[in-house]
DNA sequence: CGTGCCAGGTGCCGT
DNA sequence: ACGGCACTTGGCACG
């Protein structure tokens, strides 16, 4: 853990030379200033003085922070090399990207702080309430959609993507189930839509029931449906981790 | 410009209120220690024991970065309340939103360091080569989609959603144009079908043509045109900023 | 590699 | 606030 308070722009780049530049792949380094930058590659970007945090992590992603905002105002992607210089005594951020092809340039007038660290972090993330989850929830349980429903087939992969549940009511015609976790959206109908051609063609079966299941589905949405003689059913959506995590959260 | 040094969870507790909590809407927090996260709201995800650097950004934004990716693994939308406390020796962050309701709770064992600055940054982004430059491209010389196009129309409004470009191409037959900055998918040869459908239907037209119109259109893409009697444009993607701003990037 | 699709998508702009 | 949509979308899984 190496820090730098209002440094210069040479003692900010000597400063990097000794902590960064030699095992990037190993340290995390923050340059927080008053700085310009430039971008090119998928798009072409400028972005006039201002103070930002810039964020360089150990798998080369180096990203553009403004006071507010999730997002970075620029950045560059996951394996991108950075290289630092002077220029009219000002500290100059370089990098480059292939595949696709992009560079970013930040210049610094001024700097407020320059830290670099080794950051350790082995750990994944475990997350529920995905629209994964939706889908086991309907395997272990058909009856959510409707009563005599038989699951055949998960993923069931078509001419164009994939069905997420496939399955035969209790008439024998086959279903074709699309799950979304949130909102139903335009697209999704349009996505199901294909999917009950797909298997119309593949069957040569006159009738495909499509069935849209999300927690909310739009009244747009539900006349598009209707239009197209598909079906939807609203669920409950249960966000549950696996094991008895839940503990940790409860006070606050 | 603010910082503290490994300090413990005591000492980071007395830093964070003396420098952040009276105006967190002026101060960027940022905390670099070895933590875990609990987050509840869409979704519900643990994030076990491991070094990050966590950002609290002057509109509430809170974000959790691991040493690599450019996503942050965890984060509170703009707008987030954010306290710290104390608990077994711990710095506790406990985060809360509304609309969509949202939890997040970052306890740290142990603390690197812990910035506070105010960011002041009233510069806006110029981008170029997003749709809407390609959209004025066609606009400003319709002969990039063939001679004697007329447009009448942008962000053309139909039942479901909007018509990127509305016009009659020689013979006066309508032409509905949807556009894409890069890689033509197969979701907008669905959005080009129903809008064409919708003209159809608004205008009472037996004949109505459907465009769509990218950098690059995939085989498959162009099979499902060809499915359904829509055409294609590949046109070449012109990346430029307005003024003469283009100096910058040059030299390297 | 490309291709398709989900995401706690985010952000923007409309009703 | 809800909804529709583009995004330097990012990230992953699969052919």
């Amino acid at each position: 853990m190496h820090t730098a308070l209002h440094p210069s722009a040479s003692d900010a780049l000597h400063f990097i030379n000794e902590y960064h530049t030699s095992k990037p792949e190993k340290t995390m380094l923050l340059v927080m200033g008053e700085c310009i930058v430039d971008y090119q590659g998928r798009a072409r970007s400028l972005l006039d003085w201002g103070e930002r945090l810039i964020m360089i992590k150990q798998d080369g992603t180096v990203l553009v922070h403004q006071p507010v905002m999730r997002e970075p105002v620029n950045w560059q992607p996951t394996g991108s090399i950075t290289e630092f210089k002077i220029k009219d005594e000002q500290l100059i951020l370089n990098c480059r990207h292939l595949h696709p092809a992009e560079k970013m340039r930040v210049a610094f007038r001024r700097l407020k702080l320059v830290t670099a660290t080794s950051l350790v972090d082995h750990a994944n993330l475990i997350i529920a309430g995905m629209e994964i989850d939706v889908v086991n929830q309907i395997v272990s349980d058909p009856t959510i959609i409707e009563e005599n429903l038989r699951i055949v087939k998960r993923e069931k992969p078509v001419k164009t993507g994939s069905i997420d549940l496939f399955g035969f009511d209790k008439n024998h015609v086959p279903v074709v189930i699309e799950v979304k976790r949130s909102l139903a959206t335009i697209s999704s109908v349009h996505q199901l839509r294909m999917y009950v051609k797909d298997i119309k063609k593949d069957r040569k079966e006159p009738k495909v029931r499509g069935i849209l299941c999300a927690p909310r589905v739009p009244d747009m949405v539900k006349k598009l449906l209707e239009e197209h003689n598909l079906e939807w059913r609203e669920v409950e959506r249960k966000v549950v981790l696996p094991d008895n995590r839940q503990r940790t959260l409860k006070e606050f």
